[in-house]
DNA sequence: AGCACGCCGACT
DNA sequence: GTCGGCGTGCTC
């Protein structure tokens, strides 16, 4: 693939040839669709340009693709239809990125559709939509109904309505596709299609004294003239002092954004259109970034401790024989400062910098940071961000505008064609993996192969790496560089372990509390320190049952109990999104004795207000933060210090630096480290070490930890106590490599879904069978039914494959595991089943 | 993914 | 007898 776009057409003989385009179409097909080039396109038309083509049997119906080969080798046994239209007069998508969506496609077992789907912010993708007008030349109505006639009565008013625009007008409930049709029979109206670009650039209303006023002089004879006119006088002197002309002239074709002229009492909007009217003033309009309010870089002096020197100076050395390193250092030792500082290297020494983090961690507070010392020349890449944010962003990119970005999972797709250092910070986080649609990519690992092609290096980093990447770096095929000092006078946490069991036994527990971390929180808030509440699950309580006959509420779609939301008042469940309200009594028995079992973030927040009225608690949860801004605001408030207490799941364990705060409480330690999965030691682990490091951040002071556990004789917990990576690492590594887990093999799951049960069974039994035939039963695990067996209502198997590392050849296992798929996918008995292959599945 | 084509139940 | 339900198959 060549990296540079190109033009097939330089010779005469041109004019005599068809070409042709492959293209990546956004639909989950796997393959690609070859057009026919338009004459007049052939010699501008570029690899990795956007076109519109006609797509269907529906003439009208269009789609946004991708140019992924030019060719003139016409297809045998279709005829080629024509682009109908080109976007771009240069390529948007860069031959990286188009050697990345191939790998992509390939390696995770998915369609380039869908690569490319997820790629491109949606605001790249042109729509198109239906739209109806009224047919001129209509004349017959006497065959309309009456209600078809009134409502052409309406669209007359109109030049053109869309499908949607109709269904409001013609009311609630009824068939606007069946009433078109009708309509279009009778020949009253006619229907197209509108294309158009979502993407719209801001734009701001500016205005500028006209050009006869520049100089001096005139400018002077100007305000003299206006003398007599106090109130537009003052508009010019305002906006002179914003535009200062006297200094340099050429300020003035910036101009001024108009609402600063209008916009206070002071200044009236009249006197501004007058002096527009005359010509002293002249408005214009521009495109404004929507990012423009970053401040520029102001040069922060970033200043690095001794060991964050040497951390540095250590990285930059193992890059010169690797290309991936391992920054292995607690929480607490500054590997912000350290990132930074690379960070300024690479920009300077011309090349684009990308630095990932996990959706949750990428906060106000490291953006704020990076922006000091980085500020306009830094992207921002957040999921959070609208379409049209996230456009300009990928524009900033290849206008050289952005040579650093920081951006979450997706950010891997921006157009970089430079790239020299991308880092991966809290490498370990499973966010990286994207889980539900396809592709199901780990954002660390596509980073590795972006890097691969373009030659930069990879900095991984975390307090807790992933067992993959640290037994890499032990094999000595990742450098490792690691800083085990806090940062400043910051001790690690005093972690303690507080037995639920024993409390129970003395009764001393209060609900979910033990006296210990009641005691604590007491201490906490007399002493004005803030206390972080971490348990994992989110809503009131997971259960609602009912005591006298053991009823339990459940998802009528799914295999799980439903989870009540006090706040709400409703049951949800957290698989489906399914919510019902909440039975008085029990449905089966008619008992008032319904009672809700267990908790969650919900319930520890309601009783907290009832053991500490005074204090203030803020909850932060995936239910709290929905809202755009509504994580910034929840820790802007918890940083102003006049909450007391923080509750939260998973949200709150990653990258929030909070100085006052010196108690961190984990319930339901327990949970976490039972779960029923081979990764559940290293997660729990991972998790209940990153929360205790949000304790006592502060120099000088040794923060708390309390873990609430039934078991504290746990290796596991004594390691957490210890920060004793190493020693699990030891016991995990061996664990893995006795089953043949990663890294020791390469996993592949794949899920065989179906609304019948049995049939899901045959499907998945049939597909094992196959598996286990060419791959040896070693290889194949399953099928199985999931912990959650049914979601949706579909039913569930599951196929595990597990790949020796150097044993197998992988390619040539997915392309058999594709073929059989398909077999039971074309399979007339199996009709309706899917199969979804998650490879390198977590 | 959409969308048209096609074959079986409740209605003018 | 039709309208319309959604199962099935195709899209350059």
């Amino acid at each position: 693939m060549e990296n540079q776009p190109y033009s097939l057409f330089s010779s005469l003989e041109a004019e005599e040839v068809t070409f042709f385009a492959d293209l990546i179409l956004p639909i989950p097909v796997p393959k690609l669709f070859t057009y026919r080039v338009p004459r007049g396109m052939a010699d501008i038309l570029k690899i990795g340009a956007r076109v519109i083509v006609p797509f269907g049997k529906n003439n009208g119906r269009v789609l946004t693709a991708v140019v992924y080969r030019l060719h003139n080798t016409p297809p045998g046994n279709y005829q080629a239809r024509y682009i109908s239209e080109l976007l771009d007069e240069y390529p948007l998508v860069t031959g990286y990125q188009l050697e990345l969506f191939n790998w992509m496609s390939a390696y995770y077992m998915c369609c380039i559709g869908d690569v490319m789907n997820v790629a491109l912010p949606s605001g790249l993708k042109i729509s198109s939509q239906s739209k109806v007008q009224f047919n001129p030349d209509f004349d017959y109505p006497e065959l309309l109904t009456e209600f078809e006639s009134t409502l052409l009565t309406e669209l007359k008013k109109h030049p053109a309505l869309s499908y949607d625009e109709l269904s409001r007008l013609a009311g609630e409930g009824t068939n606007i596709p069946a009433l078109i049709k009708s309509l279009i029979g009778k020949k009253a109206v006619i229907v197209f299609e509108e294309v158009k670009e979502k993407y719209i650039p801001k734009m701001v209303r500016k205005v500028r004294l006209h050009r006869n006023y520049e100089e001096r002089e005139q400018l002077l004879v100007l305000l003299q003239r206006l003398e007599k006119l106090p109130k537009q006088q003052e508009v010019v002197m305002r906006y002179l002092s914003h535009i200062p002309l006297q200094r340099d002239p050429t300020l003035n074709q910036k101009g001024l954004d108009k609402t600063i002229l209008n916009q206070d009492e002071a200044l009236s909007q009249s006197s501004l259109s007058t002096l527009l009217k005359n010509g002293v003033f002249e408005a214009f309009e521009v495109i404004q970034p929507r990012f423009s309010d970053n401040s520029p870089a102001s040069s922060v002096e970033i200043k690095l401790t001794d060991a964050q020197r040497t951390a540095s100076q250590q990285i930059m050395a193992q890059f010169e024989s690797q290309n991936i390193v391992l920054f292995h250092g607690i929480t607490g030792s500054g590997k912000t400062e350290v990132y930074i500082d690379l960070i300024q290297q690479a920009i300077g020494s011309g090349s684009q910098v990308l630095y990932l983090l996990p959706e949750i961690a990428l906060t106000t507070q490291i953006v704020v940071r990076l922006q000091r010392v980085f500020g306009d020349k830094m992207g921002i890449y957040h999921s959070k961000f609208s379409d049209n944010e996230r456009v300009e962003v990928w524009k900033g990119v290849v206008s050289g505008q952005y040579q650093f970005v920081v951006g979450v999972r997706s950010a891997v797709f921006l157009p970089f064609d430079n790239l020299g250092l991308i880092i991966v910070d809290e490498e370990h986080e499973t966010s990286y993996k994207q889980h539900d649609p396809a592709p199901r990519y780990h954002a660390r690992d596509v980073a590795i192969m972006l890097a691969h092609w373009q030659q930069a290096k990879v900095l991984l980093g975390s307090a807790t790496p992933s067992l993959e990447t640290y037994y890499q770096a032990r094999q000595g095929r990742y450098g490792l560089v690691e800083l085990f000092q806090r940062f400043g006078e910051a001790t690690l946490p005093n972690i303690v372990l507080v037995d639920t069991r024993q409390e129970k036994k003395q009764k001393t527990m209060k609900n979910e509390f033990s006296s210990a971390l009641l005691y604590a929180l007491e201490m906490n808030i007399e002493r004005k320190e803030q206390s972080i509440l971490f348990q994992n699950r989110r809503g009131y309580s997971p259960y609602m049952q009912c005591e006298d006959c053991d009823w339990t509420a459940e998802c009528p779609n799914c295999a799980v109990s439903l989870t009540y939301h006090q706040r709400d008042a409703e049951l949800r469940c957290h698989y489906c999104g399914h919510k019902e309200e909440v039975p008085r009594v029990c449905p089966t028995c008619g008992s008032t004795k319904v009672r809700t079992i267990g908790f969650g973030t919900e319930k520890l927040e309601d009783q907290l207000q009832i053991y500490f009225p005074g204090s203030r608690i803020l909850r932060m949860d995936l239910d709290t933060t929905r809202a755009k801004n509504a994580y910034q605001q929840i820790i802007q408030e918890f940083e102003g210090g006049q909450v007391d207490m923080l509750v939260g799941t998973q949200m709150i364990t990653k990258g929030l630096d909070f100085d006052n705060v010196s108690l961190v409480g984990i319930f339901d330690a327990d949970r976490l480290i039972r779960f029923p999965d081979f990764r559940a030691t290293e997660r729990a682990f991972q998790m209940l070490t990153q929360v205790s490091g949000r304790a006592g951040r502060r120099a000088g002071r040794q923060g708390t930890v309390l873990i609430q556990t039934g078991n504290p004789q746990q290796t596991i917990l004594q390691k957490i106590i210890e920060n004793d990576y190493k020693g699990l690492y030891d016991e995990e590594i061996q664990e893995r490599q006795d089953f043949n887990y990663p890294p020791f093999s390469r996993l592949i799951k794949l899920t065989v879904r179906h609304p019948d049960r049995a049939i899901s069974q045959q499907a998945a039994e049939r597909l094992a069978a196959e598996l286990t035939d060419a791959l040896g039963s070693s290889r194949v695990l399953g099928p199985e039914e999931p912990l959650v067996e049914r979601i949706r209502n579909q039913f569930l198997f599951d196929i595990l494959i597990k790949l020796e590392r150097d044993k197998v050849n992988v390619k040539a296992v997915k392309t058999y595991i594709q073929d059989r798929i398909n077999d039971i996918l074309t399979d007339k008995g199996l009709r309706q089943v899917s199969v979804v292959a998650d490879v390198d599945c977590l």
